[in-house]
This record gives structure tokens, sequence and C-alpha cells, in this order.
RNA sequence: GGACCGGUAGCUCAGCUGGAUAGAGCAGCUGCCUUCUAAGCAGCAGGUCAUUGGUUCGAAUCCAAUCCGGUUCACCA
């Protein structure tokens, strides 16, 4: 049991004993003592001054008595102030917690038996590759995952990859037209840029020929589109002439926005594409073959990729084969009349009464949507796995669509309703605002992993601390480093809120980072390095401490809280502030006392615990982070 | 327009289930390598916690209103 739950109980007992009152020991509030004050946690007595009938000193007081009492290996010492009750714990507490520990490599580790997550996170297009928003979710489903396992779940990782749909037949398209049977192979590209360029030029000739056709339109000209578009069109270009220099220049521009929609999809390519679409779904071999073809070529770059920044997957899922799943639900809806049928035989679910609209889940034509194929998947994984719990990390920009998926679920009566959790990040913006494709602004996963890898092999070089060693030995740092310092940018902020990635300022490698940990640890294990075993002397056990290895010892103590925590709230920010705030108290020792050279053997053998397992922390805590440490660095 | 999210130091972020004088890192300025790795340590400076009102012993934190920014409300995925 931690010290904090010790303290709450301890004082829930306490006032129990003194005043015959019942507490229930969560209702203590229990913070760290201000460094100002002496103490390490502090109890605030405000709370139950009303209810005990006294006054916050004469509680403090009789409470931090009793408890220093009842509880001399815990605490040595007590003061209030203010109705602060500061609390001091015992050295001998703390060096019994760090002699205890430091040989244990599972310290931070809960019990396993606890019931069963699925975490969906990467989920990729397989027409373009990785950038630096699917960074963030890759290294957050991943991190998740694993600070389930080590909080006691079993974990089922999975991906759904979005291999089909109108977007990858662009890429086919493009490469019919312009590849004359290039290959990833035949030009080097890696496959998943490969097909992506091919995306990037049908999206260029379908601006080029949907401009005549916008134009066209604003003047009135319709001769490209089809008849049924027209009365739409009559109206859309009457509001975007009335209103383009008028009061209403939004409606304009919206009114802009859907011409050039329509025309988009009434060139010959976007023609194309649609009908490859229609082929595909068919079954034509010749598609089907280059479908196969060109999506193979993605995956051997998506592998190298995920290889490279340490994502796996125990299931992946393929839309290909789970697009059409659902339907039997609508059905089963229908029945059970969590669904309704228009007059247009189209299928909804009436959700305003969530405080929601009305939303689609079958076509009038019959074919599915989105959010039934999600259901469908939902279930299906359901039968595979029946996790308790189904974690889906996916932008925020998603929050009305998953919000809609768990109520329909519920509706629906399905056995995993209850358990689904969208873990919801925000975007990764520049400094300029958004990623843009059109604008060419969207950082590439794989351009920025090389780029920080060179990074770290320049500042290496510079420091010159690791001349003896191999050149795989160096390659292999490089990418510790790099992809360290990668990760750790973007865990260390809340999930939940967006951040700024500048690219101009190159990601830091001193202060709150990677590698400054990373660093932290290679000191550790260079101390280590050189002295004989540690022995488990005796004597550690009476040594009067120095602050610094209290509060050291203190905050290592904490490590499993805060894994629950993170679990708790799906928040690994909370693992990466807290080892940096475990590493910058470790330097500060380090910088104020000699671990070889301490005034005893004793203490030289406490400080050297005190290390080791300052060093086990970080480590665990890192690899939960999916971040390696160097031995050396 | 409805719903949701955000606004804390020059910049990037903690703190938000109410608790002491609001914290880090970066950038700026001072010091510190003949002793365990200076990717480090110690210090200085930097704030109307968007604004206004409310709740209370106590508000960055809770409530209301306002301002600013974002997302979303497709027979797209």
């Amino acid at each position: 049991m931690s010290v904090v739950l010790q303290i709450k109980a301890a004082t829930a007992k306490a006032i129990e004993q003194l005043y015959g009152v019942n507490l229930a020991p969560e209702t203590v509030l229990v913070n760290a003592t201000k460094t100002e004050f002496e103490g390490d946690y502090t109890i605030v007595l405000f709370a139950f001054v009303k209810q005990l009938k006294k006054s916050p000193d004469a509680l403090g007081e009789e409470l931090g008595s009793f408890l220093v009492k009842e509880q001399p290996h815990l605490f040595s010492g007590y003061n209030v102030i203010k109705g602060f009750l500061n609390l001091v714990l015992s050295d001998d507490f703390c060096s019994a917690f760090v002699s205890g520990q430091y040989q244990n490599p599972k310290f931070g580790f809960a019990e396993e038996g606890q019931e069963k997550v699925m975490v969906e996170y990467s989920s990729p297009n397989t027409n373009k590759p990785l950038h630096l928003g699917h960074l963030r979710n890759n290294f957050l489903g991943w991190s998740i995952a694993e600070i389930l396992k080590h909080t006691g779940h079993e974990i089922v990782k999975t991906c759904i990859v979005n291999d089909r749909g109108i977007h990858i037949c662009k890429s086919m398209i493009a490469w019919q037209r312009y590849a004359n049977g290039a290959t990833p192979e035949s030009t080097g590209i890696k496959g998943d840029h490969f097909v992506g360029d091919y995306y990037v030029k049908f999206e260029n000739e379908l601006k080029a020929q949907a401009e005549p056709i916008i134009d066209a339109a604003v003047a009135g000209d319709f001769s490209s589109f089809e008849a049924k578009d027209l009365p739409k069109l009559t109206a859309l270009q009457k509001v975007y002439t009335t209103e383009k220099d008028g009061p209403k220049k939004e409606a304009a521009i919206k009114a802009y926005e859907e011409i050039r929609e329509l025309a988009r999809n009434a060139t010959p390519v976007m023609k194309e594409a649609q009908h490859m679409l229609l082929q595909w779904e068919k079954g034509d071999e010749t598609v089907i073959s280059l479908w196969q073809r060109m999506n193979s070529w993605v995956y051997a770059g998506f592998d190298e990729t995920y290889q490279k920044i340490g994502s796996d997957f125990d299931k992946v899922y393929y839309e290909s084969n789970t697009y059409l799943l659902g339907k039997d639900l609508v059905e089963e809806g229908l029945a059970k009349h969590v669904f309704f049928q228009k007059e247009d035989g189209s299928v909804w679910i009436d959700l305003t009464a969530d405080g929601l609209d009305e939303k689609i889940v079958r076509r009038k034509d019959g074919t599915s949507v989105y959010i039934t194929q999600d259901i469908g998947l939902a279930e299906q994984k359901q039968k595979e796995f029946n996790a308790a719990q189904s974690i889906y990390v996916v932008g925020d920009e998603q929050n009305y669509h998953f919000k809609v998926l768990k109520l329909i679920c519920q509706k629906l009566g399905l056995p995993s309703a209850d358990g689904i959790f969208h873990l919801s990040y925000g975007m990764v913006e520049l400094p300029s605002g958004k990623m843009k494709s059109r604008e060419g602004t969207v950082v590439d996963a794989d351009d920025l992993v090389a780029d920080m890898i060179a990074i770290a092999r320049q500042k290496t070089e510079e420091l010159g601390k690791v001349k003896d060693f191999t050149e795989t030995e160096l390659q292999e740092l490089y990418e510790i480093i790099g992809i360290g310092a990668l990760k750790f940018f973007l865990l260390r902020v809340d999930p939940k809120k967006k951040m700024i990635f500048n690219p101009e300022e190159s990601i830091e490698f001193n202060g709150f980072t990677g590698p400054f940990i990373q660093y932290t640890h290679a000191r550790i294990k260079s101390i280590l390095r050189k002295q004989e075993q540690i022995t488990d002397l005796a004597g550690t056990a009476n040594l009067p401490l120095l602050p610094l290895e209290r509060t050291l010892a203190i905050e290592l103590e904490q490590f499993p809280a805060i894994l629950e925590e993170a679990a708790r709230e799906h928040d690994p920010s909370k693992v990466a502030i807290y080892v940096f705030n475990v590493s910058k108290t470790f330097s500060s020792f380090y910088a104020e006392h000699s671990i070889a050279n301490a005034e005893s053997e004793a203490k030289k053998q406490f400080r050297l615990q005190l290390a080791a397992l300052t060093a086990q922390v970080i480590k665990t805590a890192m690899h939960v982070l999916g971040i390696r440490v160097p031995e050396r660095m």
C-alpha cells in the first residue's frame, strides 16, 4: 500500500479512536508538503473542523501527536501551521523502502488478473504515408496499452487498416495513368511514400480538371454536370453571385465550396475513380489484383516505420473485410425498435433525447455507412476477444462519432457497449496552424524520425563521450536518443490537449526531454558499473538521511501510484512528468553528494541502493512510454 | 444556431475531485568541470491564472454570463 493510502487510513483510524467519528479514508485530503515547510506529507484539516467541533490547531496537535505515537515506524515528527498538519516520514521508513525494493525488477507493477482491455490505435489509410499526427496516435496507443499491462490488465492491441474506398482508388488511377509500370523496387522509393506520391498526382490532376468546371459553373454554365445536379447548382450559383460582395459573404463562400465539391465529382478522373470503386466492389479481377499489389507496397513501407517506432499489434483488422459488418445489426435494431425507417427506405436512429441528432445507419440504397461498420466491428471484436473494455485511440475531431457509436451499441444491447472508451487526443499543429497537405506543411513521420536520429548523432559526436562504441552500437544509441526525444516530446503533454510542434526549433535534448532522463539513467549505470556488488548491510537501517536522499526515496515510493493514476486517466503524460521529476531530483542529489566517496561505508551502500532503484524506476517508466534507456551516452 | 473542448510567465506546458506565497522546461542574465558523465547543478529575473460576477473560512480549480480560439452537427470515411 502506498504511503499516501497508509496516511489516509491511519488518519481515519486516529479520528475514530480520538473522537469516535467514522470517516472514509478517501475523504482525508493528503498533499505533498510545500517545500518551504518542514514535512513530507500534509493533511488538510479544514474539512473535519466543523464535524469534530475542534479548532484546526487543536485538531492538528492532537492528531499529529497521536499519529507519531501510534505509528513510530512511519512518522518521526509533525508540525501544525494554520490548519495544515505536516507529517515527517521517518528515515527508517524511507531507507527500509529503498532496501526492500532496489532489487525488485517488478517494482511499480500491479498484480496481474485485472480485466481484459482492447486498445485500437494507429489505424492508417493505405493511400498515404504516416505523418506527425499518426506518431502521436501510435505513441499514445502503445503507451496506454503498456501502462495498462503494468497495472495488471491483459491487453490486446489492434489496428484497423483503412485499405479500401475512393481514396485508395485515386492512387490506383494515378498509378495506371502515370507510372508506366514503375514500382517501389524499380524506383527505390519506400512503398507507402511511392503510393502516396500517386495520390498527390491524382489530386493535382483532379484540381486541374475541376478548375475550368468551377469557373464555368460560377458563370452559370453547367454543361459539365449531370442533370440531377442542375437544380442544386442553379440555387448555389445564385447565392454565390448575389452574396459574394454582399453582407452574407459567408453564405457565398459556402456556396462556392459546394459548387467546387460538385465540380470535383464531375471531372473525368473522379468518375474514373468512382467507376473503379464499383469495379472493386464487384470483385473485378484486374482491379483487385492492382489493389492488392499497391497495398502490399504500402504495407512493406508501414512495417518498416512501425518497426522503427516500435508499434506492434496482436490483431490487425482490414476494412476490406469488415466494411460489410453491421448489416445484421441494422435488422436487429429495426426489430427492437431502436432504429426506424423513413419513407425512402433509409434507416435512422433518433438520439435527440440524448442531446444529439438523428443519425443514419443505412442508406436508402441499402448500403451501410461508416458508423454501421464500426458497430459491426465492435460486435466482432467482442465475439473474438470478449474484452471488458475497448479503448479507441482516435483524434478529438471524432468525439461526436464515438459518443454516437457508444450510445447506439448501448441501445442495441451489445455486451461490449459500456466498455467502449474513446481515448480522444488533440491534433498536433504547427505554429502556423493545422498541417495541410495542400500547402505541403504535413510533417512526414519517416522524415521526422530520420531527422531526430541525425540530430542525436550530431549532438553525441559533439560531446564525444562514446568514442569507443562500434558503428553498430553508435547507430543503436542514436536511435535510442533520437526516437526517445521524439516520443517524450509527444507524450509529455496531456493527450486531450492539442499541441504545437515547431519544425523550426528542433526538438530539445536539454531540460524536460527524453534525452535528459536517458542521461540520468546512463550516469547512474556508470556509477553502478564501477562498484563491486551492492551488499545489503544491515547498517543501512539506522542511518540518518539527508534531505535530498529523503526526497528521492519518497518520490520513488510514489511510482506505483503514478502508474495507477496514468492508467485510470488514460494519460501517459502523468508518467512522463513523474519520471522527469525523479531525474531532476536525482541530478540534484548527484551534484551535491558523492556516492562512491560517501561519508561512510553504510552511507555508500545506501546511496548505491537508492541510485539502483532510481535507475530501475527510470527504466520502467520510460519503458511504458515506449522509450529505451541507454547504459552509456 | 446546437453540442463539446480549450484560454496559466516572451514561448511550450504542469497544476483543475476547491487548500499554504501558482510550478517546470526553453529563451535571457550570474556562477560552477584537478573528485562518480557539464545532454548536468546552483541562482536571478519573468504572472491581472481571458474578463466580470457568484458560491465559501478559502477559487487558477466549482457555478453563471461575456470575449477569443478550435472541433463537430454528411445518405464522406
